[in-house]
RNA sequence: GGUCCCGUAGCUCAGUUGGAUAGAGCGUAGGAUUCCUAAUCCUAAGGCCAUGAGUUCGAAUCUCAUCGGGGUCACCA
């Protein structure tokens, strides 16, 4: 239950029997949301305001017509126009006992919706170069997506999640050179790598592989073939590599999509090119020097040939073939996309880092164009992450080279912290990682305090199991508690940051951005450690009361809502609830 | 130069897609432990929401310009 999506449709009603002639378009600007100031009262719409001036009337008045009609609700206690013409209401206290009954029945499911209808999404992210092992620059866009990921399928959506395998580059080439390094050197050689080859030990595995699988036969071999099977068996191990790193996180695609499949002749990008050029979306052309961006000087005017990138808001057409014949990196992406669309997805989200910022509208464009505008793109980018220690910037290398890895991370801060000190931040904002900070088991550590939230939620459990040994605290008999009991102020404040939850989930998926959720359960816990400490002040707030078994079962299934809440968006962020903190 | 992101308390950041008197944490000052985990809580001080205009009933939020910080620009991937 969404106690504000039942007032918005109430609302809604309302104006319709008062003023049939509201449309439709007017009714969907109408936001019934808590107020900012609690003192105003449960809930607080603008209708009146926005419905005002296209019925020539005075929002005052509108807000006094409605205010009129809802003094019959019985779930309301109090309604009444406010400032320029807010209408605010005050809730009867059987509304939040809903709201509790509705957890306890929903569970888990309580805040998911049928937002998406069941529309297919597919969500692109981390695709870092299957080159090595993941580096700490990728695991932020890793966190995301897929945090994102849970939430949309969590609102509704099917979703995919996918992988780009970036397979086709002159990387992977000097990839496999590297690789065969490595072989000769299992073979006893003493070999030393030039400077733009891949150092990392990571390579080295793959050499004795080589060895064990073909002896010395690789040197023999013209040497084409023996880079095409070396190239073959290292991109299945840098994937092995790269799958194990993100499980690290608990991160699994579902699929694994490999540019080198789009190549060949009569290919993806062979027929997209074909298409394109069907609909008149490729020509020969010029493109202007580089303005201020041609630092090395290697432009050179050419006819190239271009896609009609400006056509769908790009900036500037943009170039399929180089110059040796082999297709541009955006060529084989267009044909990616497109391949996409034919799958059936008309919404595509692609989590990408900040240094490809630029590429938004290229992409954006390549969507619109081969979607014929029938499936919308967005691209989230995630902002630099600078690792620090103490204030300090921090270095730390054992597994490739200078580069601080995704493992190195996880070994050091544990999967739930990386995943929520990550997700506790806008995504376009950059952000400081504190190493020093994450460890520390205090407030200042937000998943700390969340899971001792959700821990306390246990204790109080255990607690009254020692006090009232014979009471029967079972889900059942949570679910027939008398929930009327609970009526302070206190209580029924942290009922309603519960009722908030469906709501914060919506307008999170809708928005794509899932960090909301951690901000959420922050504020979820903030709520709950503060009314724990008001039973310090105040006995008679105590969760168990000796006393009175059906208060406190009662009490306990609030806390029980609570816990219940908090665990449903852990699980959305991917972090783990213990029952105990040691 | 074009383009994208950012600019909110001393510091790190939220801000419910345009709502009412802009909120948290840290830090600072003070307070609460015979009592459900003090790993917590409570109170106070602290603001020209970078600047200037515009849009309207109403702007931190939308538009434009300016200033400052960062990313990016190609036949790289």
């Amino acid at each position: 239950m969404d106690v504000f999506a039942l007032f918005a449709s109430r609302v809604a009603n309302a104006l319709q029997v008062l003023y049939p002639e509201v449309g439709a378009e007017l009714l969907a600007r109408i936001v019934v949301e808590p107020p900012r100031d609690a003192a105003h009262g449960d809930l607080s719409t603008n209708a009146a305001m926005v419905v005002a001036k296209p019925l020539g009337k005075n929002p005052r008045e509108v807000a006094t017509a409605l205010v009129e009609h809802f003094k019959h609700d019985a779930d309301v206690t109090s309604v009444e126009v406010a400032g320029p013409g807010f209408i605010n209401f005050r809730l009867a206290d059987a509304i939040w006992h809903q709201v509790l009954r509705s957890i306890a029945a929903q569970g888990a499911d309580y805040g998911r919706s049928n937002l998406g209808g069941g529309e297919a999404v597919n969500i692109e992210y981390v695709s870092a170069n299957p080159t090595g092992p993941m580096h700490v620059g990728h695991t932020r866009g890793a966190v995301f997506g897929d945090t994102l990921a849970s939430l949309m399928a969590y609102s509704g959506y099917e979703v995919t999640r996918e992988y780009y395998i970036n397979d086709a580059g002159s990387q992977i080439d000097t990839l496999a050179r590297s690789t065969f390094l490595r072989y000769r050197e299992a073979l006893g050689e003493t070999i030393e790598i030039p400077s733009g080859f891949y150092p990392g030990d990571y390579l080295v595995p793959v050499g004795q592989a080589l060895k064990a699988e073909f002896g010395t036969k690789l040197l023999a071999m013209p040497e084409p073939e023996a880079t095409a099977i070396v190239k073959d068996r290292v991109l299945v191990a840098m994937l092995e590599l790269i799958k194990s790193d993100l499980a690290l996180l608990n991160i699994h695609h579902d699929v694994f999509f490999s540019e080198r499949q789009l190549h060949g002749q009569g290919g993806d990008i062979d027929l997209t090119l074909e298409w394109l050029r069907s609909k008149d979306m490729v020509y020969q052309g010029h493109l202007d020097r580089p303005k201020g961006g041609d630092t090395d000087g290697d432009y050179e005017d050419r006819e190239q040939t271009l896609f009609r990138a400006t056509n769908f808001g790009d900036d500037v057409d943009r170039a399929l073939i180089k110059s040796d014949g082999s297709y541009t990196y955006f060529a084989a992406d267009i044909a990616y996309h497109r391949n996409k669309f034919i799958r059936g997805f008309k919404h595509m989200i692609n989590v990408l880092g900040a240094d490809h910022s630029g590429y938004v509208k290229r992409l954006q464009a390549a969507v619109k164009a081969v979607s014929l505008d029938a499936a919308d793109m967005d691209v989230r980018i995630c902002q630099l992450v600078r690792l620090m220690k103490n204030g300090e910037p921090f270095k730390m290398s054992k597994r490739s080279g200078d580069l601080v890895t995704l493992a190195d991370v996880v070994e050091e801060v544990g999967a739930d912290a990386t995943r929520f000190m990550l997700m506790f931040r806008r995504n376009d904002a950059s952000m400081d990682f504190d190493f020093a900070l994450v460890k520390e088991q205090t407030r200042d550590n937000p998943v700390f305090y969340v899971q001792y939230a959700h821990a306390r939620t246990f204790s109080i459990f255990r607690n009254a199991g020692k006090e009232l040994p014979a009471l029967d605290f079972s889900a059942e008999a949570l679910k027939v508690a008398e929930i009327e009991r609970i009526v302070t102020s206190a209580e029924l404040d942290l009922v309603r940051v519960l009722a908030a939850w469906p709501r914060t989930v919506t307008a999170a998926a809708i928005a794509h951005e899932p960090h909301r959720i951690a901000f959420y359960v922050h504020d979820l816990a903030a709520a709950f450690h503060g009314f724990w400490a008001k039973g310090k002040d105040d006995v008679q707030l105590r969760f168990v009361n000796v006393e009175d078994p059906k208060l406190t079962l009662a009490r306990l299934a609030l806390v029980n809502a609570v816990r219940q809440v908090i665990v449903n968006g852990l699980t959305i962020l991917g972090v783990s609830a213990p029952d105990e903190l040691s």
